[in-house]
DNA sequence: CCAGACGTTGTT
DNA sequence: GTCTGG
DNA sequence: CCAGACGTTGTT
DNA sequence: GTCTGG
């Protein structure tokens, strides 16, 4: 599963790393990003390939309150292409979540050891997002959540899951404004090469959502 | 046909 | 135990 | 994901 | 909105 990350890269390189003129409203570099906070993401409109901030959660446009939100935050790839929720966006609407790094928890005899895992190239990446519009009334919210797939070998020895990373080749074809059927983007997906890996422990500084401070990111001495 | 769910992960 | 907040 | 709250009524 | 279960 993929549910905290980091994104701590400068404006400039995310500029240049995704071919985007211009620049980032509001923008900062985030050492612990939890669900249900503002995500840098890159969607494609038609026209332009646009950058901005998505809710972390997805909250479908059918559904009757925004609660549901909480518990969307990953998508399951493997099956994603025929569940209801996920059907349609898979088709229409992909964005890139921008990363630097994600948070995950291995477990331990009583404890748990939070660790932050990174591209060996240490460059910014993409996770494979979906989103959505929810309207009611007058109030809109635009949400998206991260899809997974199952851990490959350097994850497997921390979690059984990981989230899906977009090869930089690959990212302006997930993008593409173009309507695909979902089990083409499904085998899109399963095609992907992983990206090279790499991890080490952090502090439990990480674990409150609340601290979102360059010690997060840091290696854990001792 | 209508009603009711629609999601993930991890744990039990 | 379950929900909310970050 | 983890941390932390989770309730009411009446009184101050 | 769309799919599943009854």
């Amino acid at each position: 599963m993929c549910g905290r990350f980091a994104m701590s890269v400068s404006e400039l390189e995310i500029l240049q790393e995704f071919g985007i003129e211009g620049e980032i409203p509001d923008f900062q570099p985030r050492f612990n990003i939890a669900p249900g906070q503002k995500v840098l993401t890159i969607i494609h409109d038609g026209n332009t390939k646009r950058i901005g901030y998505l809710k972390w959660g997805l909250v479908p446009s059918w559904a009757k309150d925004t609660k549901i939100g909480y518990k969307i935050i990953n998508a399951r790839s493997e099956s994603a292409h025929e569940k209801p929720s996920f059907k349609k966006l898979l088709a229409s609407k992909r964005c890139l979540i921008l990363a630097d790094s994600f948070y995950e928890w291995k477990k331990q005899e009583s404890s748990k050891q939070p660790k932050r895992i990174y591209l060996k190239n240490r460059k910014v990446f993409a996770f494979a997002g979906l989103w959505d519009k929810w309207q009611l009334d007058d109030q809109q919210l635009f949400t998206c959540t991260i899809l997974t797939r199952k851990a490959n070998n350097f994850m497997g020895k921390i979690h059984e899951r990981m989230p899906v990373i977009l090869p930089k080749e690959k990212q302006d074809d997930w993008i593409t404004p173009i309507k695909r059927e979902p089990s083409y983007m499904h085998d899109f997906i399963e095609n992907l090469q992983i990206e090279e890996l790499d991890a080490y422990n952090v502090s439990d500084i990480v674990n409150s959502a609340k601290n979102d401070c360059k010690e997060c990111i840091e290696p854990l001495l001792n």
